[in-house]
DNA sequence: TTTCTGATGATTGTATACAATTATACACAA
DNA sequence: TTGTGTATAATTGTATACAATCATCAGAAA
């Protein structure tokens, strides 16, 4: 397993990330750095060094008045969609390629999950799983370049996906689509990969995006 | 004009920034924050902040050795160039709809220039303003997303460009391929400004990447 | 009442001291 | 020579004190 100690400043990021990405913090509020430092227990160079990469990311914006929310936007939402439809059946085309037997292999474990909790109806882990079957295929196509671009794209839907994973046949049709795109990557047919991939972002803009 | 008070963190940010982007710092080099202190004569708060940023951007990596500059290699141009051929049409479709009249005014002004420095083959200005040129259009998508997708990726192949716009046969049809872009543009025509785009980001492509 | 001005408080920006971890060099033994 | 262990130095991680800026509110003048 992974034992690399985590500063205190990767803990802060991935808690305010995922807490605005979550709707947790709405759009428009301010928060302040003090008030953060209560909350967290910690002082205000690791909350500093997490905001800048929030402030990054585009998810806030600090003034002198203070932390402002930005989060994610229904306009944002539609241009990550339309952005993801291009880019992930790329994506997947070169998965095709270049992704490791070990990597497959760990593509096919996450599917296995992914049924066994559509079976259940546990629609937390099944976006949890979808998540990451989206990662692993972003990692697999050994580009940092769109493992950076589209990681955090991925991200800032995540709130907007719930609904969509409550909806059974959403989540049934959801786990063909990812079980065809596999298939393809492991018959290493990048055209194949590509289609079926354009395919489910095609079918999951459609259910998200109104 | 803008006098906004920019912190020494961005200060920081921008000259590393610049400094990785154009090859003064090589892949693989170790820096250190205390060396940086020292050469740009700031505390290490405002450096690491801008650390934590360039780390998001993927531009360096920190370790407890030191701080790893990772730059761009000729991988990471060839996957900029593949995702770049696929975004900026899109980005130009949506500024055809979406410009507004100061941004077309800006855009023109910017190709007066660009023609200008083109015709005294003055080859930093002309990278200049072909930067500038291309920022603008991902500001006038109105798309926060678009924007802040593209601008990094533009970022990152500057040190690539400088040879392109040396070229004048290439800076020439450069500008010419500008000019029809911001023609379709200004004639509200999504899909001419797309193929304009996508032909524009293809020549490019076809003369930076080996 | 409205508007301006000044003081005060709140908030972020920066520097620095200290802690903790890890790489490195050196001595010493096998 | 090679390996090993230990001490030391180098480096990043965190907390905190202080500086600077800006928003806010009270109060006075028009």
């Amino acid at each position: 397993m992974n034992h690399k100690t985590v500063s205190l400043a990767d803990q802060v990021f991935e808690r305010l990330e995922s807490d605005i990405l979550l709707g947790k913090y709405p759009r428009g509020q301010y928060l302040t750095e003090l008030a953060l430092v209560e909350d967290l227990g910690v002082s205000r160079t690791p909350i500093r060094e997490a905001l800048r990469r929030l402030e990054q990311e585009h998810i806030i914006e600090v003034s002198t008045r203070g932390i402002l929310v930005l989060g994610v936007t229904s306009e944002d939402l539609a241009d990550i969609y339309a952005m993801r439809l291009e880019v992930e059946p790329m994506v997947a085309a070169r998965a095709a390629t270049a992704a490791t037997e070990e990597e497959l292999s760990e593509l096919r474990e996450m599917l296995e999950l992914q049924r066994y909790y559509v079976g259940r109806h546990d629609s937390d882990r099944i976006k949890y799983m979808d998540s990451c079957f989206h990662e692993l295929l972003y990692r697999a196509s050994h580009s940092t370049v769109f493992f950076d671009t589209l990681l955090p794209l991925h991200k800032k839907v995540q709130k907007y996906r719930k609904a969509s994973v409550e909806n059974e046949s959403r989540a049934d049709k959801s786990l063909s689509e990812h079980s065809e795109i596999l298939s393809a990557i492991e018959k290493r047919d990048p055209a194949a990969a590509s289609a079926a991939m354009r395919a489910h972002v095609q079918n999951a803009k459609n259910h998200i995006v109104k």
